[in-house]
DNA sequence: TTCCACTTTATAATGGTTCTAAATAGCTGT
DNA sequence: ACAGCTATTTAGAACCATTATAAAGTGGAA
């Protein structure tokens, strides 16, 4: 249905497995951050077939880079990705890793004055580390 | 001489590993960003005997931990350190993977409006994302 | 000097991620 | 519906940064 269409549209084969990632990360009520491994065991809860781990990474891979996904900068050992795609940024729970969207209004405008020759800005992350 | 007492000062036995890579970090004109395997390379260079990579990764997490090092939050498969350890933000030019310091000034300050329960801020840190 | 906790070291283990190559499945034109 | 082509999926191997291990070495206090 929806999801077949905007798969289509930017060039990606609307596969059962790619539909079916869909499903657990786009047909939700709100949007979420997640590492591979827990997206890995939601879509075991959700679905009874098995999808390889691998097209786990090559579908977040390719979700990601048609904007659909977005990868948070934290330090980690593992990769986190964000459903929400919109400009903002995150709160960072350094005792469970966990992390915490920040509206841009709880930070305000940022303005970078300072310019590099020959490159451009593509994107603006803050992130707020929490301790206890 | 000044890094032994800085090691003892903090807890950390000023062995002649911890001192040789004192002087690739600290004993510079400017700071500069590093991960691991640049390290190694540069404590090669400037040094004849040999210093174990354990060595390097203990000492690196010491020196972090102690607050002589900071952890740059960026994401790629190896971890980037900084030996600036002032408040300050960076551009990671996606092209090469290299990081560049904002002076606060260049990014003005930045006020987290929304409060956690039972958390305090421990950073903030931006991060400017640079493409062509 | 002696002793002991701290440190270094080589090497193995870990674990997230990427690669490989063969099997499978969309899709287009007939 | 079918053939043929390319994209996709898959299991498993490979990769590689980082961490763990356990034995040898070292700093520093008494």
């Amino acid at each position: 249905m929806k999801f077949i269409e905007k798969l289509r549209n930017s060039g990606l084969r609307p596969t059962k497995q790619r539909l079916q990632i869909c499903e657990v990360l786009f047909n939700t009520e709100r949007t979420f951050h997640f590492t591979i491994n827990e997206l890995e065991q939601k879509i075991k809860d959700k679905i009874d077939n098995k999808i390889s781990l691998a097209t786990i990474y090559n579908t977040v891979h390719a979700f990601e880079k048609k904007g659909y996904l977005k990868q948070i900068p934290v330090n980690s050992n593992q990769t986190y990705f964000d459903t929400n795609i919109t400009d903002h940024h995150h709160f960072y729970n350094l005792k469970d890793g966990k992390l915490i969207d920040l509206e841009n209004s709880d930070v305000g405008p940022i303005n970078i004055k300072r310019k590099i020759d020959g490159k451009k800005i593509k994107s603006i992350e803050v992130l707020v580390k929490l301790e206890d």
